[in-house]
DNA sequence: TCGATAACAATATGGTCATACGGTTTTACC
DNA sequence: GGTAAAACCGTATGACCATATTGTTATCGA
């Protein structure tokens, strides 16, 4: 019938454009031109896989937060694999959300960029919001999971507890973008890492039978 | 020799458009003449009073911490008069930067808008760090003054537990944004609230001996 | 009262950008 | 191998906007 491509290796590829040129220059320096630029295609191209900009940012938008999400899941299921205490995935995990190394500070960036346009932008909203749920759900259900072995006590309610370690770790990860020496190893060692260790401790409060 | 105008307060007016602007229709929607518009005035007259809208935004952007900031300010005084517990007085300081009301909403959405840009404009960025630290040495100031006085434990270090409450508010104002209903009374009876108080909990661990 | 100067207004200018559009090239299928 | 459809490109267009510029008005001080 007709010439193929791959469609959403395409699409993912101005998606990574996107996110290079928002963590070099800011969201405002993002132009289609540019962006085709930063991918090595046309306009026109971008314009073919897109029909709008919005609807670009969109999907830029949709792939920063699946992928650090898949790094989240990557954590929790290496974590499953080796059978490890799951207060201690879960501060593996929720660390991933604080900028700590190059990359989480550059997504970091991303995020926040697009975070800021989400504010009037309702479809972008909506990705934030579901980002959002997702993984106050993750964290109930790990709360949850860690009642049945014995990790948490059982008239814990899973869900308040699990608005306050995402509020936790968004305000961590603030603190630390603003000033990266929180994340060193002097004078307090690891401020990051210990308050929210201090915090899922205060919700992870018993042994996990399976090792007690 | 002249006309004279009151200087700052026209600045200030402007200051107050552009805030009006982020706050219905977002940071992108804020032109020069959109400003001089809804601040009544003609471009011309704001260009008189800001040499570039950067210079006006930046503006903008300390008017609206400085006003959060003079509300914390007023709380803390206001405790101080009426010799409340310092721990009281700093849930009240905190909670103004939740969204609980339509005006902190407001206040909410035009920082997070800032904050946003202020990830690839340095001299905003500026603003951001100080107004985040000043936070930080006042939240430091108010442990301090709670060992004084009893209320906190005399070996604790007020600069940890000052970046941990920092981190817990501005992760619950987040998370109060994206779902409001956590500010409410039912079911969970006010959960951002609990969820500060329980924070201010684990360092405000004693009583202030004046009233003890 | 007069003139200097700041306060204020209206429009001109030049650049940038999203999108539209018309074209060329490739390739899967018959 | 022909052809239709897609993948792909380059440029044109029209809108918007920050800023420059030029002009007008009011008022302070002498």
């Amino acid at each position: 019938m007709s010439r193929t491509a791959d469609h959403d290796e395409r699409r993912r590829q101005i998606a990574v454009a996107v996110c290079a040129l928002i963590s070099e220059h800011g969201l405002d320096a993002v132009t289609v031109a540019r962006t085709a630029a930063a991918a090595g295609m046309s306009v026109g191209l971008v314009q073919h896989y897109f029909r709008t900009k919005d609807e670009m940012l969109l999907h830029a938008f949709t792939h920063v937060s699946a992928h650090i999400r898949g790094r989240v899941d990557e954590r929790i299921q290496a974590g499953i694999d080796h059978r490890r205490p799951i207060a201690r995935v879960l501060a593996e995990a929720l660390a991933e959300f604080v900028p700590l190394d190059e990359t989480r500070r550059t997504e970091f960036r991303v995020s926040r960029a697009f975070a800021g346009r989400a504010l009037d932008a309702p479809a972008m909203a909506d990705v934030d919001a579901k980002t959002a749920r997702a993984l106050l759900g993750d964290i109930a259900q790990a709360v949850h999971n860690g009642k049945e072995c014995g990790e948490v006590a059982e008239n814990l309610d899973p869900w308040p507890a699990a608005v306050r370690l995402a509020a936790v770790t968004e305000g961590i990860a603030m603190q630390v973008y603003r000033d990266p020496a929180l994340a060193l190893a002097v004078p307090t060692g690891q401020l990051a890492a210990s308050i929210l260790d201090a915090e899922l401790a205060t919700i992870f409060t018993g042994q996990c039978r399976q090792y007690a």
